[in-house]
DNA sequence: TCTGGGGTCCTAGGACCC
DNA sequence: TCTGGGGTCCTAGGACCC
């Protein structure tokens, strides 16, 4: 928190839905429903046309048809999207080279980094936003966005939806806490609907209700982090650094299939299908991952996620695959699948070689001191329990063949069973011992 | 015809090590 | 013999955001 208003927050205005209205004319002044249009689907944006229907980003498809059967709904363009986008980042990032946008739609820029910041008054910040807004909207063919200015990122925040649509808000310093006071906790970033409901529970319902909470009765009802940020932010209080790179921890691919699937064998040749889209991805952006994450959602809206965690990074589709193919054999998909997910996460921006894909064979010598990794694709096989093929082995960091070091991913493959459960052993693991271990 | 897809951060428990 | 920490890694789940 500053004692100026140095931290801007601007938010582009039913952004997928205004670059529909951009890009087909006809679209203009009436309610446009950007999102999924199959039976699953659900509300990216509505244009505020659609919005006085009372449909809502996050609602279903079918709902936002009932309300309003004769608005335009449309499939998401999201390289139509990812293209404003950056013609409305770059235009920020001439104010500032501190930059962190947040999704497409939404970016903080750090005024104090910039070089207009020593004449920044709140009139010079204001009239910096409003050449910004009008700056956009030339370069994009007339898309809105609105902007906050404020002391820090929270009230940026706060400030920006102050001025939807198509506007600007300033929050002078000093009267943080008034304009906060009788704001639902909802308008906080991060109180969703549990924390709402638990501190309904306890009669808050303002952020001035919940200034009257100690830190202790905020850290036990909601864990230490979240409650002390909470006590904070109740307080206007917020020193978050405006951050321009941020480094992606995580990268997945998912689907909502139309109806439910039950049958594993489709299962696993999706899943395989999701692990080649994860690893084009990956390779793109040049990441590469150690943990490997599948996530389930059955018929009842139930989700699980299982993972496990290789020997090394990979951005190797048929990895990936094998992996996530092999963690779904530990899923009852008996009464039907209604999502199915393929994730890496634990990213390194390196990727370490194929050594330990089983099924290509010893490369006979050509590496001497990977040799012994290279050659465990076959050695295992002969000794693990006879019906269990090891179909992949993937080998820790130290781990020497026979030498008890290290540890070993194994995904067991049964004959008569398909693709059976990864198992991680440590090298000198006695049930390692023939005959003894159950795939 | 209930409830997308892409992320982030946090918590908690168990294993394991010192 | 019993009692004890702390730290890290891994897994699973939950809340939240756009």
């Amino acid at each position: 928190m500053r004692r100026q208003a140095t931290v801007l927050h601007l938010d582009l205005d039913a952004f997928f839905a205004a670059v529909e209205q951009r890009d087909k004319p006809s679209l203009r002044g009436k309610p446009v429903v950007v999102g999924g249009l199959g039976p699953r689907g659900v509300v990216s944006t509505a244009s505020y046309e659609a919005r006085t229907y009372g449909i809502r980003s996050a609602m279903r498809t079918a709902e936002a048809r009932a309300r309003c059967p004769h608005a335009a709904y449309l499939s998401d363009r999201f390289d139509a999207y990812r293209d404003a986008s950056r013609v409305v980042m770059e235009r920020l990032r001439e104010i500032s080279p501190l930059v962190e946008p947040l999704s497409l739609d939404e970016a903080f820029v750090d005024l104090a980094a910039g070089e207009a910041s020593r004449s920044l008054d709140l009139d010079g910040a204001r009239a910096l936003a409003e050449q910004v807004r009008a700056d956009i909207a030339d370069r994009t063919g007339g898309l809105t966005a609105s902007v906050g200015i404020a002391s820090s990122k929270f009230l940026a925040k706060i400030a920006s939806e102050l001025a939807k649509p198509d506007g600007v808000h300033v929050v002078e310093p000093g009267t943080e806490l008034d304009v906060l006071a009788p704001m639902s906790v909802r308008a906080i970033p991060g109180v969703g609907p549990a924390t709402a409901e638990r501190l309904r529970r306890l009669g808050v319902h303002t952020v001035e209700d919940l200034r009257g909470l100690e830190a202790v009765e905020l850290t036990s009802l909601l864990g230490t982090a979240y409650g002390t940020s909470l006590h904070a932010l109740a307080r206007g209080v917020d020193h978050r650094a405006v951050v321009a790179e941020r480094e992606t921890k995580s990268l997945s691919v998912e689907d909502t299939f139309e109806t439910d699937i039950t049958d594993p064998r489709v299962l696993a040749d999706i899943a395989t299908t999701m692990s080649r889209r994860l690893s084009d991805r990956l390779r793109e952006r040049g990441m590469s991952g150690r943990t490997v994450t599948l996530k389930i959602r059955h018929h009842d809206f139930e989700t699980h996620t299982r993972s496990a965690t290789l020997a090394g990074p990979t951005d190797d589709a048929r990895t990936i695959a094998r992996t996530a193919t092999g963690l779904l054999t530990e899923i009852d998909s008996s009464s039907g699948l209604r999502l199915l997910g393929v994730g890496v996460s634990g990213m390194a921006d390196w990727v370490q070689d194929d050594l330990f894909v089983a099924d290509e064979e010893p490369d006979g010598g050509a590496e001497p001191e990977l040799t012994s990794v290279a050659g465990a694709s076959a050695r295992p096989r002969t000794r693990w329990p006879a019906g269990a093929d090891v179909v992949h082995a993937e080998l820790g960091p130290g781990w020497v063949w026979g030498s008890g070091l290290g540890r070993v991913t194994v995904r067991f493959e049964t004959r008569t069973s398909g693709p059976g459960p990864v198992r991680t052993f440590a090298a000198d693991d006695p049930s390692l011992t023939p005959g003894t271990v159950e795939p």
